[in-house]
DNA sequence: ACTTTAATAT
DNA sequence: TATATTAAAG
């Protein structure tokens, strides 16, 4: 069932800003400087939660001088958690692909647009390979029948119709939403890593003043979303405060980096 | 240095 | 299965 291609505007933009889907969003990844920090604490009580003594990796957070000299630095060859895509975080990298035209849509932009802490641009690269993949077997299969059972997570957020058709204009110029005022939007954000956040944005003034302009405020949605409840579990330990972070020691010692509540449709 | 694609590994 | 990692090539 094609509709206008008008259709898919409106209700991309009905999907925005509703409270009730702003609330489970969180913050960012795990950024590893905390996670070192808080695994200070060995709660070493048998409470069923094994350390993972995969110390997450640092990326660059050290302000030290960067000599690089390889072989010095083990904290870069440690690996991190695997990145779990939520329907949340698949959207924000849709939702930067789509602003980006996908002529500029390559891994690194479509990282500093979503401008998720600790999202590496292995971790968008490979995405993007698979989404690629899915928009082709897409095009080509459609909506008729035979679509694949193991795209729930693509299928959760809307294509864009020129991610279909290579012809036309893309960009973004059409949908920059004219609400969304940036200012006095922001309420406190209850970020302890302000600086890490405040160094993402900050990061995006790259290119002309208008594009940058442009980016700001896609920025400033995205962040909208960003903005926590400051959700603060009165007895827990601060862990679960810092950012949805689950490790799966059940089976393994393998860890999962969770960004977003799963929340089923 | 970065992207893309395919193949392979976990 | 989903994501990561690697290799080769542009």
């Amino acid at each position: 069932m094609r509709e206008e291609d008008s259709n898919w505007f409106a209700k991309w933009e009905e999907e925005l800003p509703s409270p009730e889907e702003l609330i489970p969003l969180s913050q960012a990844l795990i950024t590893p400087d905390l996670a070192i920090a808080f695994d200070l604490h060995r709660d070493n009580s048998n409470s069923g939660q094994p350390l993972p003594q995969t110390t997450p990796p640092q990326p660059n957070s050290s302000t030290e001088f960067a000599g690089d000299s390889p072989g010095d630095e083990p904290a870069r060859t440690l690996k991190r958690p695997r990145l779990v895509w939520t329907p949340q975080l698949h959207k924000r990298f849709v939702d930067a692909v789509a602003h980006l035209g996908i002529k500029n849509a390559v891994p690194k932009t479509i990282m500093q647009l979503m401008s998720v802490d600790g999202l590496t641009r292995e971790n968008v690269a490979s995405h993007l390979q698979k989404y690629r993949l899915y928009l082709k077997r897409m095009q080509s299969g459609g909506g008729g029948g035979g679509g694949g059972d193991s795209d729930h997570l693509f299928a959760s957020s809307p294509v864009p119709p020129h991610f279909l058709h290579p012809t036309s204009r893309q960009s973004s110029d059409l949908f920059i939403p004219s609400f969304v005022p940036i200012s006095t939007q922001q309420q406190h954000i209850a970020a302890p890593p302000s600086q890490f956040l405040h160094r993402q944005i900050s990061a995006v003034n790259f290119t002309s003043p208008t594009k940058a302009t442009d980016q700001a405020m896609f920025l400033a949605r995205q962040q909208s979303q960003l903005q926590q409840p400051v959700f603060r579990p009165s007895s827990l330990h601060l862990h679960s405060q810092v950012a949805n972070y689950t490790q799966d020691l059940d089976s393994e010692a393998k860890t999962v980096l969770t960004l977003f509540p799963t929340r089923d449709d």
